[in-house]
DNA sequence: CTCCAACCTGGAGTGCGCTCCAGGTCAAGC
DNA sequence: GCTTGACCTGGAGCGCACTCCAGGTTGGAG
């Protein structure tokens, strides 16, 4: 239910000691609990931020911005519609992202395709992806 | 059908003039062209390139890996096997990296539909993913 | 009580991928 | 011929997100 060492917070979190820390000095993670010598105790709570963070992170959002985030949080209910408002903009571009990967993923597995036709029946140059990529310097 | 200017080949491909120099630089496109006079003169081939190079770095390809696919390329036709598989590693980690930023953007959607359920019929605490977010700082 | 692995701090360093700059050159239009 | 905007080079600088380090402290096991 409470405590877990900084170890454990780390491996549950996936960000690695060093990172947990710096993430306080920003400020991104607030109030961490000590023991009576200093050394880090991290609730649930701040796991569920964890969590939250790398949910983030892993979706491209720039520290800067989990900063503002996290802010408002401390801030106050009232900050609610500004929270929302950040992770609907977020998403917005999550999707974006996720299309442009797609698309280029596709640009990716023609040109494999293009290669796995290579000792196939008809070594037909030219294909449509428009460049040999052979010595070919052509100027 | 041929020779595009400095200041063309960065706007149909999408990267600024330094960074193509950057490219030149560094040895990922080797043997643009030149006037008399010293300055560039990218071909159709250099275009394509830049295309491929846009879909790598699109999808997260490192540069220097980049740089090892080119000279490849460049090395000859004996070196198509060892290019191929390079794509398809690549295209694999490209399949991971989409499959967690769909899952990431699920979590995201969901900690929205907490925030669009907020003002709403009964303003029910807890919901599931576990952390309240407001100044409670729980400890 | 002793040991030692895990932890602490402040601050410096790293890796990546550009981006900017100064000071000079080129070339197309008038 | 002159102007001017685009271009050239080498090299320094930047922003981000960590990561590493030295030198010291803590705390649970034996």
């Amino acid at each position: 239910m409470s405590g877990y060492a900084p170890s454990e917070a780390a491996r549950r979190s996936g960000f690695s000691l060093d990172t947990l820390r710096y993430y306080e000095k920003i400020g991104l993670l607030a109030d961490v609990g000590r023991t009576t010598g200093g050394q880090r105790v991290f609730t649930d709570d701040d796991l569920g931020w964890l969590v939250l963070f790398r949910c983030l992170r892993d979706t491209g959002m720039p520290i800067a911005q989990m900063c503002r985030y996290a802010e408002l949080a401390r801030e106050g209910e009232h900050t609610a519609d500004e929270r929302r408002e950040l992770l609907q903009q977020h998403a917005a571009r999550v999707e974006e992202q996720m299309l442009l990967l797609s698309r280029q993923y596709e640009h990716l597995r023609e040109k494999i395709r293009f290669y796995e036709r290579l000792p196939g029946p008809v070594p037909e140059t030219d294909q449509p992806t428009a460049n040999r990529l052979g010595p070919a310097v052509s100027r």
